[in-house]
DNA sequence: CGTCTGTCGGCTGTATACAGACCACAGGAG
DNA sequence: CTCCTGTGGTCTGTATACAGCCGACAGACG
């Protein structure tokens, strides 16, 4: 199955819409196209060597997961959030995270649950040690929600982190949150280990509320900077 | 606002791609297209009389709200869900209309719940009277959403309703669910009145696992019932 | 008789072309 | 000098046209 899976999975990817939804969402989130930034159809296909509906329905895909705006008559421009819409999107998150952490704790199997102590070992000695900032590929929250074994979940909790990660992308996260996060992310794990989904469905809120709460203050603390 | 709002939203709707997405979704919930049936791009956009790509983009579109699936070189098709899909979708359904609950408990204004009280007196009225089945426009859970103040939050769960009213198209529910149904929004009123987040929540939760538990059953039954 | 293969039809995926709307800027009137 | 208006350009929205692939059916071979 996992040979027919990633051959389909090759031949998936064929589309040039496709393409371009990758191509897209990795300039937006690695801030190559800036929030707010109108995108022009015809320069942006010409750019990509697609034509203009292949690249019309990708703005499309990346409508319906946030990251694009688009406006009748006016076009398309990458998304920009102010503080409201982030709050809006925080509450979302902690609701799909919560419960990602309480069926991680019902159902995880054991493989799934070594897999989320590992991460959190390269963690946290990548936190001990400064020379690696991060390892690359590493994502606590992505692991728990495949442990979680609910894919549509997995998905949705992604694009509500995409756009926050978009939102504050101009902000980098204060570098003492990391300690607190991972010390949050300790007691999540120990409620899943324990199988106590109510445990840990509260340190996940806990843990959403502390990071929302940071990411706020990050970003206003930037727009009072912009605005001196 | 409203005016602006309502005139901006009649300008927006000029679009043909949209004006196809708000046409294939009726269709596809009403039933006039069967879960699983192909959808033939030019046969509907002749029928619709509307050009191919404007027709690509809704159906791109209805697929990121999961109620089509784009096979790449086999076209598109209405969703179908299996007993798993279900399940994931409950789960995901969960998640938000708990957040809804407690965010309803919290932040809900007086006159928001007023309408939740007023929906659901209607709701009463018509069950204690067969003779009006259920009365059109009322949705409890929607006005919930509105009541919580979060219109992302409430998007998402409307999705994932949509899918799910799809995924039992073909079962309807059974008639004693609706006083067990309607019982249990009194709960979850009663504690968004007393402003209790954390009964509200658990209300919700309670609700949700019983409608969900009818709804496999149904799915169930009605599988049982096809093999026969 | 079963199976494989070649061909044909239909469909999706993509590109090009055209029409209409929105915006900006220049010119003129008050 | 300011505001309005007309015109031009640019872009989106839509339609049409072509290429490539998938699937089905018929025919031939084992």
């Amino acid at each position: 199955m996992s040979a027919n899976a990633a051959e389909a999975n090759l031949f998936q990817v064929r589309r040039f819409s496709d393409i371009a939804v990758d191509v897209l969402r990795d300039r937006i989130l690695s801030g190559s196209l800036q929030p707010g930034q109108r995108i022009s159809e015809v320069a942006l296909a010409e750019e990509l060597r697609v034509s203009r509906p292949p690249l019309r329905e990708a703005l499309r895909v990346l409508h319906g997961e946030g990251l694009v705006v688009l406006t009748p008559g006016r076009g398309a421009s990458v998304a920009s959030f102010d503080l409201e819409s982030v709050s809006q999107l925080g509450d979302l998150r902690i609701a799909l995270e919560c419960e990602i952490a309480r069926l991680a704790a019902e159902r995880a199997a054991d493989d799934a649950v070594e897999a989320i102590r590992t991460e959190m070992t390269q963690i946290e000695s990548a936190l001990c040690d400064p020379a690696t900032p991060y390892p690359r590929g590493v994502d606590f929250h992505g692991t728990l929600a495949a442990a979680a074994g609910n894919p549509r979940l997995a998905t949705a909790a992604g694009d509500v982190k995409r756009q926050l990660s978009l939102a504050r992308s101009r902000t980098g996260s204060p570098p003492e949150r990391a300690r607190r996060a991972l010390d949050e992310h300790h007691a999540i794990f120990d409620a899943v280990v324990r199988r106590d989904p109510d445990a840990a469905e509260s340190a996940m809120r806990t843990h959403m509320r502390a990071a929302m709460a940071a990411m706020i203050a990050s970003i206003e603390a930037e727009a009072a900077g912009g605005e001196r």
